[in-house]
DNA sequence: GCCAACGTTGGC
DNA sequence: GCCAACGTTGGC
């Protein structure tokens, strides 16, 4: 089983929102980087838990766990014009962009924020603070995932 | 295949 | 709103 951090902006879709998701399962729909997609399709498999990281707001950090309960199939927002996501190089004969079902597991305790999470020394090769780094999954060693949550 | 221009992400 | 650090696009 691995261990996933995934970002999203609580502005758009937070951790409360998949909650209130009926069966607190949604698609995580909307991702449009290869390597980002490869991910999810290739290597996010059923079972694996991740890390809701709630980027680019006033508290930015680590919100929720949720579960992948669905493996990689074709996002199909990019099939239709009326979508955000919508993109015209991609259809459903030759998807180019994949998804994953994700469900809500349990909400923190607190957010577990960037900054306290930059400030440990045992985070220090951590992807997301490194800098430069935009991906918005990466994946996460068992031994992160561990002392991440023991910060709660 | 190079690289400039442009678009996006996301912390601050 | 600023801007650094990417990723993507497209002319050549």
């Amino acid at each position: 089983m691995k261990y996933w951090l995934m970002k999203s902006e609580p502005d758009v879709f937070g951790i409360a929102d998949l909650e209130g998701c009926p069966g607190k399962t949604e698609p995580w729909d909307g991702v449009r980087n290869y390597q980002v997609r490869n991910m999810m399709r290739d290597e996010m498999k059923k079972g694996d838990l991740a890390f809701f990281y709630h980027s680019n707001c006033k508290q930015p950090g680590i919100a929720g766990i949720m579960k992948i309960v669905r493996e990689g199939y074709p996002d199909h927002t990019a099939f239709d014009s009326k979508e955000k996501y919508f993109d015209p190089k991609s259809d459903s004969q030759n998807p180019r962009w994949y998804m994953v079902d994700v469900q809500h597991v349990r909400t923190l305790k607190r957010i577990i924020t960037l900054n306290e999470l930059k400030s440990h020394r045992e985070l220090s090769d951590l992807p997301l603070v490194r800098r430069g780094n935009r991906l918005s999954v990466m994946p996460i060693s068992k031994t992160h995932w561990n002392f991440i949550l023991s910060l709660e």
